[in-house]
DNA sequence: ACGATAATTGAGACTGTGTTGCAACTAGCG
DNA sequence: CGCTAGTTGCAACACAGTCTCAATTATCGT
């Protein structure tokens, strides 16, 4: 795996170490499909029969994220899931209320639109979130009648 | 104030009670301008002589969400601001992570887009974040020398 | 106006997520 | 091999927001 080539030379470029927990972290990281938060990982480092703490791995997602092999994905109410971003580029998330279901989407329009809105404003944009709140195909049917204003 | 009014209508077809409370907590929200947390309006609640618990406070704020009369926006973090919608329609913001501005922006485009996305989909949107994060004209310049990629 | 009753309140305990201080440990270098 | 700086686990902490419960109060029917 090349990945862990990446990472290994990300640390020694930052002057850190390739710690056993850090080779746990990502090997665990790599067999992830999807999107996760940071207990299903935990809890999938303890399955596996590795002891890492909480707060190794609190510690070392910002640097996964730096190295660019993660993304965070800030939801509602302060929670947050993470995504693999090997082999993939930017795209934003729909997420459905009903089921939790993520979908993603990407739209080179709106990131145009984005960069035109920030020329206007004199902003020199960073990054940006793009989030569509609502109920997948599945969940659409139940929740309408739900009520579903919240959210 | 036809905004109390407003709110008195949505207690009642809700069957719930217009309280000393929230008519105090109503009548602070609309002297604020611009973004607040929950402990701005807080502080200025006390520094009125009012003592209404931070309880109540988070109580009643999603009802004054949901009756339109304010609006949440879901920052980094967890943190949560939020917004008197009187008057006003739907924007996005611009988050500086300099100084904490925060700007706002309106895109009919990227609204339109984000219905077409939905359709392709078959995803029925319910509301939507949209931020754009970076730094504003008056942050730009010391930002960038000081490395401004975290974020 | 009055009393019944269901909503509301304040206080503080609690939850979930993430952070931090510290002593023990260890990767990486020469 | 041994030094040194980075790293770890733990447990205490921080913080926003929620919940429980007894006491209070707005509203409604009469």
């Amino acid at each position: 795996m090349q990945v862990i080539e990446r990472f290994a030379q990300y640390l020694t470029k930052h002057k850190l170490k390739m710690t056993r927990e850090r080779r746990v972290i990502l090997d665990h990281l790599l067999s992830v499909r999807g999107h996760f938060d940071v207990d299903d990982l935990l809890v999938r480092l303890r399955k596996a029969g590795h002891r890492v703490s909480r707060a190794t791995l609190y510690r070392n997602l910002p640097r996964l994220i730096d190295s660019g092999l993660i993304h965070k994905v800030e939801m509602a109410h302060g929670q947050a899931r993470y995504e693999l971003m090997v082999g993939r580029h930017h795209h934003d998330h729909m997420i459905c209320l009903g089921c939790g279901t993520i979908l993603e989407f990407e739209s080179p329009e709106v990131e145009r639109i984005q960069v035109e809105v920030c020329r206007r404003k004199k902003f020199v944009m960073t990054g940006h979130t793009h989030q569509i709140r609502g109920y997948c195909g599945a969940c659409a049917g139940g929740a309408r009648r739900a009520g579903g204003k919240r959210g």
